[in-house]
This record gives structure tokens, sequence and C-alpha cells, in this order.
DNA sequence: ATTATCGGTTAACTAAAGGTAACTAGTTAC
DNA sequence: GTAACTAGTTACCTTTAGTTAACCGATAAT
């Protein structure tokens, strides 16, 4: 991983900051993909093995999230030249770098359950 | 605030946990809403002066998200008998429970928005 | 020839989120 | 009595997100 320097920014900045982080990994499916990817980061993650194992996910919303996370960098994909041909998605080494909110987003939300109930 | 605990899960609950907590914090305003609490917490924070202060934001949607975010405990409600009555709302101490989540997006955010460019 | 697998795409739909504008009710100032 | 301020609510509309199911072209197996 790079090393970190922490930008500075206005509160507007940050408000635009905290839009476009939420706009890249919200909705239903992007973290739940890439989550997947990380912990299955050693096999051969073809498009039809991770629809299978990220349940519920149609192959609509699987190829269009694979493509947005791709575009930001988040998500590589491989042809590879086998018979019928696979493409294999893995997670970057920069698609890493979410996983700090991932961990902030478990945790907060583990503890209000217990919270609220 | 309240020592932390951290809490263990299996690889569902977390998913649950993820969903949980953009369900509660995720959306247009809510974030928005309680950052302006946090850096206005000492002002008397009525309705209308919100509703002038966070931008763009309608009545219907003020009046929608102060609710969600009583209903979590992360806002409170104060009715003042003033005259005109005046109702004030304040970030409550658990809800500074979720900047640990608003820092992790501002951060990833910003150092997105550079690495993208 | 038919069927199956791969990695998708397309069209048509439903559901959820959010925006706009009008409206309510109580109080006060003109 | 008219207008303005308080804190909302309501109905209607648009936009975005997500679902469902059918389809495509290539390759391989029966």
């Amino acid at each position: 991983m790079e090393k970190e320097k922490k930008i500075e920014a206005t509160c507007e900045q940050e408000l635009a900051a905290i839009r476009d982080s939420l706009e890249i990994l919200g909705g239903k499916w992007k973290l739940r993909i890439m989550r997947h990817l990380k912990n299955h980061y050693s096999d051969n993650n073809t498009f039809k093995k991770i629809q299978r194992e990220v349940e519920g996910i149609s192959a609509k919303m699987l190829s269009k999230e694979l493509q947005d996370l791709e575009t930001n960098l988040l998500v590589t994909r491989t042809v590879r030249d086998t018979r019928p041909i696979t493409v294999s998605y893995a997670i970057t080494e920069y698609g890493l770098s979410v996983f700090p909110i991932t961990e902030s987003l478990v945790d907060w939300g583990l503890n209000h359950r217990q919270k609220i109930k």
C-alpha cells in the first residue's frame, strides 16, 4: 500500500468527498462484491463463480457493478484464453483502501443493533 | 463517550451490519444534518435555522430525516415554550459515534479524487 | 442437432428516494 | 383582518436504483 498523506479540505470539499464515497461504494452490491473478492483473493474469481457466491445478485447487476468498480480502479478484469473463455476479477491493491470504511460501518452497525434492542 | 467493546460477528452478521449502517446514515441528507448539528453544537438549532443552513433541503425531507435520526437515538428534539413555539434539535452523545464513519468517508473520498484525476 | 457453459446485454418492469408546491394550525405584529 | 413567523404535513410528480426474464455469440460435449 502507498503511504497515506492526510489531505486538508474545506467543509464543502468534505461534503463532496462524502458524496463521492457513497456514490462509488454505496448501493446494495458494491461492498458485498468487494468483500467477496477480498475474502476469496487467492481464488480464480470468474463472473459465474462470483454470481453463484454473492447471493441474490443478477447477471445484469453484477456486470454493471463490476464495470463501475473497474472504472474506479478498485478491481481488475482479466480475460483468460481458456475454452470457453473465462474472465477473472480481482481486487486491486488500491481496492483494499476501502476496508477502513467497511470496518467502521461493521463496527457501528453491530454496536447500533445492541444499542437499539 | 462510552467505552467501546469490539463485537464478534459472522460474515453474514457483518453484511447485515453494513446494511444497517448504510440504511440509517445513507442517503443525501442524514450525514449532512449530523455534521451540521455537530459543527453548531452550541447553537439553538431550530427547525427553520437548520433548514436555512443545510443548503437545499426541503421542509419535507428535513422533517423526515430528523424523525429517523431521533428514532435511532442520534438526535434529540426539544419543544421550547416560546412565542411562537420553537423546536430545537441537538446531536446526542451517542450520535457522535457516527463520526469515525464520516471521517473514513471523507478521507477516502478526498484521496480517491486525487487518484482518479 | 441439441443441449450446456461461458460472459455478458437488452427491454420492460417495480420500488425506493427525493423534489415541488400547496396547505395546516397556532401566535403575533401591523 | 391581513400578513408573517413558527413547525411541520400532504399530495403529486420525477428520478434513480434494482429486479426479472429473455436473449446473444462463442465453444464444447452428447
